[in-house]
DNA sequence: ACCTGAACACCGTTCAAGT
DNA sequence: ACCTGAACACCGTTCAAGT
């Protein structure tokens, strides 16, 4: 029964905790995790800085509510017709495209206080290690293990990001990286020596799934 | 042929960059990463400011520095008499016991600029997998698996431990996130708040060792 | 109830000046 | 060559005062 009162109405500009959430996904996206300063929020949202401070507790809240907001919704895909394994690549992907698009997620989760979005993530995983039938006592450990692997890669891909310079070509980036490899003594360093070429081809999302793929492989195998 | 002079000779306390990085391993081991300030460092080691920054070009290079001297430290050990699949799990549990003993470089891992100890790290893990004869195709993907989930199970622990007022106990959080998830709607929720209890009665150590274990599976199983 | 902006207590970094 | 400490340009957060 809504009463049409002054109240209730809101201007379209007015500030709110969604607006300020909103503003600083975008001054993340635009310029990475320094780029984020509560003077530079509030001038963006044409406010004073007290006026923040009204909708929100302080710049950590701040922080783990957009990191909430962009993983729930790399989450909120429909898995209805999807078998268990399939399910489960799904949020992995998701995961992992959340993470290449906004690389600064991958510092917030390692300090991640409210564990909120975390567990929808564990609670998706779990419901399909149960599909396939993983006997009880290891549904845990393998939700876990898939979990941890996500967001670990992930984070890693996103340390990739972070460290060069906004901006950068990602490809310059390994390139780089495998020249270094590269020059590495062969005697001392075989593999990764050897293994340069390899990073420089490689598909960070292919490999990202292979993980995964052993994981499901390891998980579901007769034990 | 060492000649005695003066220049050579130094006074156990000089300043130098080991022992302002190791001064700032233990201000990070005592009170986290925020821990950590150029002020306080110059103050443990009783000298000025600029002093500091005469052997050190900035704080993040005191911070990737004291990053590398600890996981270097915990690759160091001799894997000569094991097999590959237990040198592998001595590489993990190295990492996953550092991660333990100075929770501060989970974040740190997650924006490391130089790769430089990741890589001793990866060669580790692929010569192990290569003496498994793992086809040379997927040795990279499998090091880089192997060396993701590591790196990733270990950031997400360490969240744990930094994500709370430091001294408290690790059994306390986790006894605390079981009841959040023992709350969770049945409904909404079925696995998580299955398995809450695990939550609470569960080994780190060996639900770490789990996935690894998996992994391992994956990879050397015929495909 | 909501917003303003000055003020406070911190930062990391630089740099002229010392020895 | 190495160290000092004042100074600079920033931070996040608070709070009396406004509407």
């Amino acid at each position: 029964m809504p009463t049409t009162t002054r109240i209730t109405e809101r201007r379209d500009d007015a500030l709110s905790r969604e607006r300020i959430v909103a503003a600083a996904i975008a001054m993340l996206d635009a310029s990475g995790e320094g780029g984020l300063t509560v003077r530079g929020l509030a001038a963006t949202l044409n406010t004073g800085l007290g006026a923040l401070y009204w909708h929100v507790k302080n710049k950590s809240d701040v922080l783990v509510a957009a990191t909430d907001a962009v993983l729930a919704d790399a989450l909120a895909t429909d898995s209805a017709d999807l078998t268990p394994e399939e399910a489960i690549r799904a949020v992995a992907l998701g995961v992992f495209d959340a993470f290449d698009a906004h690389p600064w997620i991958g510092v917030q989760l390692s300090r991640l206080e409210s564990q909120g979005t975390t567990v929808q993530m564990l609670e998706r995983l779990g419901q399909q290690l149960r599909a396939l039938g993983v006997p009880g006592k290891l549904q845990f450990d393998a939700a876990a293990a898939l979990r941890n692997y996500i967001l670990g890669v992930a984070a890693q891909n996103a340390a990739l990001a972070t460290s060069v310079a906004p901006g950068t070509r990602r490809d310059d980036v390994l390139g780089a990286m495998a020249d270094t490899w590269a020059d590495l003594d062969p005697t001392e360093y075989p593999f990764t020596h050897g293994v340069a070429d390899h990073l420089r081809n490689h598909d960070d999302r292919d490999q990202f799934l292979s993980g995964v793929n052993w994981l499901l492989a390891g998980i579901t195998a007769p034990h």
